[in-house]
DNA sequence: TCGTATTACCTAAGACTCTAATGTATTGAA
DNA sequence: TTCAATACATTAGAGTCTTAGGTAATACGA
């Protein structure tokens, strides 16, 4: 498991790229694909998870739907528009970001 | 400039690095060397940065030496050698989760 | 059928790390 | 002589996380 500390700042980021990969999704399913992609080393805590959904829906980024199952409600969370257009440079700042600390940290870049 | 919200969690590690590379160090200098291998795109600022350099000094992973400059004091950081076993798996970790992240993102591998 | 695990939503207190602002003082250059 | 740069540092507050807790439906094995 990676220290908690480094995926600070990185939330928001993978939350919409999940959402622009693999369509609508609900909270539970996103917490699952992380660990999924990650082999079991990201894990999403809920307390940071649903606060972080939240915020993204009040700032216009994702929309929600509701879902009926039975008696249990699922709540299905959409790019809008504007999340949708503010991922590119979500991912380039990220990779911008990893680009420096190598230079920072004088480590080769991965692959070479 | 990259959103300071990448940066967190990474200061330690910077830090630990940059002994380790350049030999004892001061504050001032730390920040202009992350300046310089950043390109500029970097910048540590005080209210950061000095808090962290005590705790890891409390920590027991530096050490200080006052030196004096005419009426100027300078403090100097060095590795102890408990900072300088803990560098490598600090490195190890931080790459391991641009790894993860690259997974989960689905980035290709910078480089390649 | 009964208990447990899993699914599925959520909040709240507190820790931690950062930013922005501020303070002090020395040194060097225009 | 005054301003920028050097050099140390602290503080209030913002933001993001962890840990812990709460509620409830569903599935599955004993």
């Amino acid at each position: 498991m990676h220290s908690p500390e480094l995926l600070k700042g990185t939330l928001q980021t993978i939350i919409l790229k999940l959402l622009a990969d693999h369509g609508k999704m609900y909270g539970y399913e996103i917490t699952q694909k992380v660990k999924e992609l990650s082999d079991g080393s990201l894990a999403l805590t809920e307390g940071a998870l649903y606060p972080t959904l939240h915020k993204l829906e009040a700032e216009g980024l994702l929309s929600t739907e509701k879902v009926s199952l039975g008696k249990r409600v699922r709540k299905y969370y959409t790019l809008t528009e504007i999340g949708r257009s503010s991922i590119q440079k979500r991912i380039e700042d990220f990779e911008s970001f990893i680009s420096t600390m190598f230079n920072v940290l004088q480590l080769r870049p991965i692959g070479s």
